[in-house]
DNA sequence: CGCTATGTTGTTCC
DNA sequence: AGGAACAACATAGC
């Protein structure tokens, strides 16, 4: 699930349950899921509180108090942890042992006996503890959030791009946050087809795309990412990961615009949904 | 059993 | 050098 609205829905969790309360342990099932060594991120962690929460992209940050924003006295701690939901995180609060998620293979334990799950279930998560975000983002190469970018910056990002213009957008580094599904949804609000060359767009093109992406995520965010929720006119419920039987119908469900079917293929590694007529 | 998967990264090949 | 293509990662679910 975990695209920018999806992170977003999460951040939003997150402020409203885990903030202000110090942190007494951690449980971490298998350290490949840290980017900080386990002895640092509990040393980091412990007797800390989460003070607030920041994201861009598919990026959650944390920030914890204690300490000036940037700065390690002791070289052990940071004042940021980032979280990153791979294709499958999710977060779940909770009280009682017995509501442990499944696949909840890292646990904060706060000293008010509550536990932040961090569910993991293909182990593409991960989490550690960062500087400043702001260092993160430049180290990863990560660009402007799909909520704030313009349509000049956008523009200049495909100026010299001779890829089709599906994967140019998957690129965290043209604009964070769009993933597999969104892209899709993106290009057929624009009515523009995925593999049409980000260069070779005009002016106006663009422009329809940069709506487009606002489109899409806003929407997404309102409905608290609940797919099932959007309007008929997305192409997502081509999709309908949650509810279909017969996956070779999706590969067939019709174009939300013309009824027309739909393509199914390929483009930039991965599997894209598109409507050959509506988006020549 | 075989296939696909909402993401990122490292390698290889131009 | 830079970019594009693709395999690999680890696991679940159908």
């Amino acid at each position: 699930m975990p695209e920018l609205p999806e992170v977003e829905t999460y951040r939003r969790y997150f402020e409203e349950t885990c903030l202000f309360q110090p942190i007494a342990n951690l449980f971490v099932e298998d350290r490949k899921l840290l980017t900080t060594d386990y002895d640092t991120l509990l040393v980091g962690l412990r007797d800390r509180s989460f003070i607030g929460t920041k994201r861009v992209g598919k990026n959650l940050f944390v920030q914890l108090d204690g300490l000036p924003d940037g700065e390690s006295s002791d070289g052990l701690t940071a004042p940021w942890l980032h979280l990153h939901f791979g294709m499958t995180g999710d977060l779940a609060y909770f009280r009682d042992v017995e509501d442990t998620p499944r696949f909840a293979r890292i646990l904060f334990f706060f000293q008010n006996g509550f536990k932040l799950a961090f569910i993991c279930p293909r182990k593409f998560e991960r989490v550690g503890l960062i500087d400043t975000p702001e260092a993160y983002l430049l180290r990863k190469k990560i660009g402007k959030d799909g909520l704030e970018i313009s349509v000049e910056e956008l523009a200049e990002k495909f100026r010299r791009k001779a890829a089709p213009i599906k994967p140019v957008l998957m690129d965290q580094a043209t604009v964070a946050g769009l993933g597999n599904w969104i892209v899709d949804e993106v290009l057929f609000q624009a009515r523009l087809h995925p593999e049409r060359r980000a260069n070779n767009l005009t002016p106006d093109e663009v422009a329809r795309l940069h709506g487009a992406i606002q489109l899409v995520l806003t929407t997404a965010i309102t409905q608290e990412a609940q797919y099932s929720r959007f309007p008929t006119s997305f192409l997502i419920h081509a999709r309908e990961w949650d509810s279909s039987p017969y996956p070779e119908a999706n590969a067939h469900r019709s174009c939300p615009a013309c009824r027309g079917e739909l393509t199914v293929k390929q483009v930039g590694g991965r599997t894209t949904y598109f409507c050959g007529a509506c988006q020549g």
